[in-house]
DNA sequence: CGAGGTACCTGACAGC
DNA sequence: TGCTGTCAGGTACCTC
């Protein structure tokens, strides 16, 4: 589900909810130990358990969780994996696991994190992802937080909200589709199908434009855009096609502005003409052919 | 290097 | 009702 706006409003909403928080209980699933969890289930446990959470980060669409013994628990949504804080039960875990009025069938993955001054009550993280495509990591003794051994993370582009000209300049200069390039976290980290389509759009360039037939002003345009629609999908805390959801289970609005995505066959909302939808990169492409013209050279 | 396909999973929905 | 095909926010891996 999940690009950078809404990786950014669950990182937002996490950090009032279990910074400084100590992991008290850890319940996995068969299916988070067979599909989510990457880090062998012993070495997970023994590294999780009793730290406190130093913050929460983001980087391109990973959330990151420093942890007070310096090992870093890392998560990644896949295409519609959730977190959900919810209020503790106060029933043993196992229950509530085999319990499906309270915790969903989905919920593969849940720590309890304990307030340590006592003040408040203990909270439930719940790792819920229906396709299974989410991953969890933990990171052993990191001496240097932008050298995480996980998969993709090292190699992630500058991030799409602070990309700078020149950076921006570095990620088009190639001849591969300019959709292509934006769906490429080495190049730009955090752009995903929704947010490439609606930048795009809002550049008015044509998604098969190839990066490096750009011109220099189209590619100021289309930096800009990109950030715009992504500043816009957090003000309203992501875009609710169908999963998402933030932290506390509410939708985002950004959907409601979305000016291609998912629009195939209504009309463009700035020249009436009909959105089309295409293949590209495997993926659906949404565009309109008059304002976003011909593509390709 | 790039393009295109497949695979990983489950569920919703359209059409017959 | 139930089958089949298509689609879905992501990424990795394979072959050409």
């Amino acid at each position: 589900m999940p690009e950078l706006p809404e990786v950014e409003t669950i990182v937002r909403d996490l950090r009032p909810s279990i910074m400084g928080r100590v992991i008290t209980g850890l319940i996995m699933r068969a299916k988070a130990l067979n599909h989510l969890l990457k880090t062998d289930p012993r070495t997970f446990s023994q590294g999780v358990m009793n730290q406190s959470v130093v913050t929460v980060l983001r980087k391109g669409k990973y959330i990151i969780m420093p942890l007070s013994n310096n090992s870093v628990l890392v998560f990644h949504l896949g295409m519609t994996g959730k977190i959900l804080i919810k209020d503790s039960i106060d029933v043993d875990f196992i229950d509530q696991l085999s319990n499906n009025d309270l915790v969903d069938k989905h919920t593969h993955f849940l720590m309890e994190l304990m307030d340590p001054s006592g003040e408040y009550e203990d909270v439930e993280l719940h790792f819920n992802d229906v396709r299974l495509f989410g991953n969890i990591w933990l990171v052993p003794d990191v001496q240097n937080i932008e050298e995480l051994d996980v998969p993709g993370l090292k190699e992630l582009g500058p991030d799409a909200l602070g990309i700078s000209d020149k950076e921006f300049a570095i990620a088009m200069s190639s001849s591969r589709p300019v959709k292509a390039i934006l769906l490429d976290q080495s190049k730009i980290a955090g752009v995903g199908n929704i947010y490439a389509d609606e930048a795009c759009f809002c550049a008015k360039i044509h998604p098969t434009t190839k990066g490096s037939s750009l011109t220099e002003e189209q590619q100021e345009r289309l930096r800009f855009a990109i950030k715009t629609v992504l500043k816009q999908g957090i003000k309203f805390r992501g875009s609710s096609t169908s999963d998402y959801v933030s932290t506390d289970g509410g939708e985002g609005s950004y959907q409601k502005y979305h000016r291609v995505y998912q629009k195939t066959g209504q009309n463009c909302v700035e020249c009436g003409t009909i959105i089309v939808r295409i293949k590209l990169s495997g993926r659906s492409t949404h565009f309109c052919p008059s304002c976003q013209g011909e593509g390709k050279a």
